[in-house]
This record gives structure tokens, sequence and C-alpha cells, in this order.
DNA sequence: TTTAATTGTTTGATATATAAAACAAAAGTA
DNA sequence: TACTTTTGTTTTATATATCAAACAATTAAA
């Protein structure tokens, strides 16, 4: 089981790379209005032959169209991807930064690095989680308010830990546990 | 600043490929008691001569030792790269299926997929978050309680949603959200 | 011990993603 | 219009990760 899943790291629709040419051609797009193939260079700090090469590739699959001028929009498909693209990002940073309390920074960058590997699945049970955990139910309220005055110390010595399995990685760091305010 | 990030990706200290040739050596060390070039094969699904290259760059990095009859096993810079890779993935297993309720095989898959790109920091406040809502403390009960009967549903029309932002990409995917008991 | 099977390595090939540099085409300027 | 700059493409090269197949070495079996 576990063997053959990291394998599907490589079986994503599209690589890494080439989901965040989507995203900046719609980023550009946004911004700016239009997006070319320098303005794409310029943004992801690639040169103007690697641009040229995957950007005509991603045409050749059909996430990006080119118009007579050579300016490029995303397509449908590639408007969809970059959506769901988005969607997790936005999602994982907020449950990270909102609920678990990570430094917006960390979670921004962590968020990025995950945003396209993640099922649609686990997704829209994040979702609903933060919905209730977001909510003004007061059962939310009450551990929102709680969950804030809690100060989590994994000594993790020999005593049986609530969380961990195994060795915990994080035992004496429990620096890494404290809200900074 | 997103424009970097994104290729922090590329910049971890070893590739998702090799952090699964050091987790199968672990794996087979921990079941078998050794781990030869071609268990790895066997264990990864790939070629021996595949197997082979890798794994012997692996061992002039300094993550894998070979003895005299070429048995590898980890030098203690592997186990520790191991380990906190299987203490994330656990951690991430457990969030995902133990919390938000993310069929479990799902939570594993993702857990595998995002393991080893996820920060320490962002890892540890997750640990905190689930020592927090996993204890016995009367609120996180509560709370349990009343969100194992909840159900979201984001119609996400006109109206603005508590959770999203943009365009729901889960919008008129309420199936999505059901919990299967 | 000689042969056969298994295991490991090397080589040649493919695919992706990149850079640098040469080249071509388009746009802007004098 | 002619020249210059900017933009885009192509080519050559590098790095990673893989396979297949040839080859070598080790191990097991007859």
């Amino acid at each position: 089981m576990i063997q053959n899943v990291w394998k599907k790291f490589d079986e994503i629709e599209l690589s890494h790379s080439s989901v965040h040419y989507l995203m900046a051609i719609h980023t550009l797009v946004t911004t700016q209005g239009y997006a070319r193939s320098i303005d794409i260079s310029n943004y992801l700090g690639l040169t103007r032959g690697s641009v040229s090469i995957t950007v005509n590739k991603l045409v050749a699959k059909g996430y990006i169209i080119e118009d007579k001028n050579r300016f490029f929009k995303l397509s449908d498909t590639g408007k969809q991807l970059v959506n769901a693209v988005l969607s997790k990002r936005r999602l994982f940073e907020r449950l990270l930064s909102e609920i678990m309390l990570v430094n917006p920074a960390i979670a921004e960058e962590d968020a990025c690095k995950i945003e396209h590997l993640v099922t649609k699945e686990s997704s829209a049970k994040i979702l609903s989680f933060m919905g209730f955990y977001l909510s003004d139910d007061p059962k939310a309220i009450a551990f929102r308010k709680a969950f804030s005055e809690y100060n989590y110390n994994c000594t993790h010595q020999d005593e049986h830990c609530d969380v961990c399995e195994l060795e915990c990685y994080f035992a004496g760091n429990e620096n890494y546990f404290r809200q900074e305010k």
C-alpha cells in the first residue's frame, strides 16, 4: 500500500512547475491585465527560453490559450486547475494560521508547497471542519477560547503520549509550541 | 513573496524520491532485519539499475551506510530524516482522519504526499492542537461531540461564506462533506 | 567444482526542468 | 525607412530520475 502511494506524487495531472506557470498567468492577467512570455519569465524568475518551451507545451496540452499577438490566458481547464489550487492554498493557509496558530509566513510557505498535492476529499473535510470551528456555535467559541490559553508541552519521556506514537520528533522542542502573541 | 516560495519545493534537503529510498531501508531493516539493493528494488518497484545508482549517491552523501556484504542501513543523519518524515506523516494522517474525519485511506495518501514538505513549525503547532483537541478537557469533549453531529453545507451562492474567500471550489459538491459512518 | 540463478553495475536511452547563448522576429525610435 | 531594443525561439548543455539491456560478480545448487 504505502510502497505504492508515494509514486502518486508524480501522477499528479501537472507538475508543480507547470502548475506555477498557470498560477503566474492567472496572477499576471488579474493584476496587469495580460501575460506575455517575458512577463511570466520575470514573474517566475526563469529564462525566456525555459518559459517559451514550457508555455508552448501547456498551450499544446490545452491549459493555456495564445492569441495572435502572443498574449496568453488560461483556458477553462487551466482556470479550473488554478481555482482548485488557489482554493486549497487558501484553505491550508487559513487552517494553519487561524486554527493551528502557525506563524502566517510559515503557514503561507507550507500551503504553497502542498497546495496542488492534497486531494479534494481532504480539502472538503478541512473546509467542513473550519466551517464549524470558526462558527458562532457556543461549543466552538468555548473551544477556541480554551485552546488559545492552552500550551502543549510534549516532554514525552517514559510515559505514553496522547498524540505521538513512536519516538517523538518534537520532544525537547518545547519552544516550537509556544504561541507568539 | 509567493513568486519565490514555490521554488523552495526543490530546495528540500533530499528529493521526494530519495526520501523514499531511506524510508524503504528503514522499513526493510525494521521488518526483515536487513536491506540489500534487491530488497529496495522490490519494495519500491524500481529496477536494480535505478536503485544501484541512487543508493550509491545516498551512501556518498552520508545518509546510508553500506557494510562489507553490501547490506545497507541508515546513518544517524538518515535515521533523523526518516524519523522526522515518519512523525510528520503520522501527524498528518491523524489530523486528517481523526480530527477532520477524512476517510483513512485518503488521509494516508495525502499524508504520504506532503510528509516531507511541511515545516517542523507547522507540524509542532498541529501536534499542539491535537494535544488539546483529543484531550479530556470538557471544552474539547463538547466540541468533538458537536462536530461529529455537524454537517457543513457550502451552498455558497450570493451570500458571504464563513470560510471561503473567492469562488468556492467546493460549491455544489455537498457530497464531499458528508461523513460516512 | 562446474553450472545456473541471483544480485549488482554500467551503459545507452527517455522524460522533465532548467540555463546560456545564438538566432530570429517584432516593436519602438530616430 | 533604417537602426536599436525587446521579445520569443532554438540549440546545446546540465541535472535528476527513471528503464532496459548488457555485463560482471556473487551466491546457490547440482
